[in-house]
DNA sequence: CCAGTGACGGAAT
DNA sequence: TATTCCGCCACTG
């Protein structure tokens, strides 16, 4: 199923509440499990104007380096650190340690 | 309508 | 292996 622009940012938000509590994911891991290969940057996108969804966990979306890039979009830059240590997922120097560990990936769900 | 920009990713150097 | 450059698609001015 290829997505459209339209139903895009609610597929995102669909495989971004399934992110298991203490795991994380990457953009293009999500962009690929829709089939849009090139769509990292409109899963970042989305979730730029994911302000607007409440219980959005964006801090467990990182790049595919595990870094927080996103974390300025936050509030507060120190909140998506706080959130992701308080899941048992360390972060030093905005970096996820042990991001290959820690990462997951979407088509682990299987019915997308 | 055209040009610039961006929570990214992969290829090239 | 590490940096840098380019492509990607949607949104804004």
């Amino acid at each position: 199923v290829k997505p459209t622009k339209e139903n895009l940012y609610d597929m995102i938000y669909q495989i971004v509440f399934k992110i298991p509590k203490g795991r994380v994911t990457s953009y293009g891991a999500i962009a690929n499990c829709l089939g849009i290969k090139s769509g990292a940057r409109m899963v970042g996108y989305a979730m730029n104007v994911s302000h607007t969804i409440a219980g959005l966990p964006a801090h467990r979306v990182v790049n595919r380096n595990g870094v927080l890039t996103g974390k300025h979009h936050f509030d507060d830059p120190g909140e998506m650190q706080k959130r992701l240590e308080n899941e048992g997922i360390e972060v030093e120097n905005d970096q996820i340690v042990d991001f290959k560990k820690r990462y997951w990936d979407p088509s682990e769900i299987g019915y997308i």
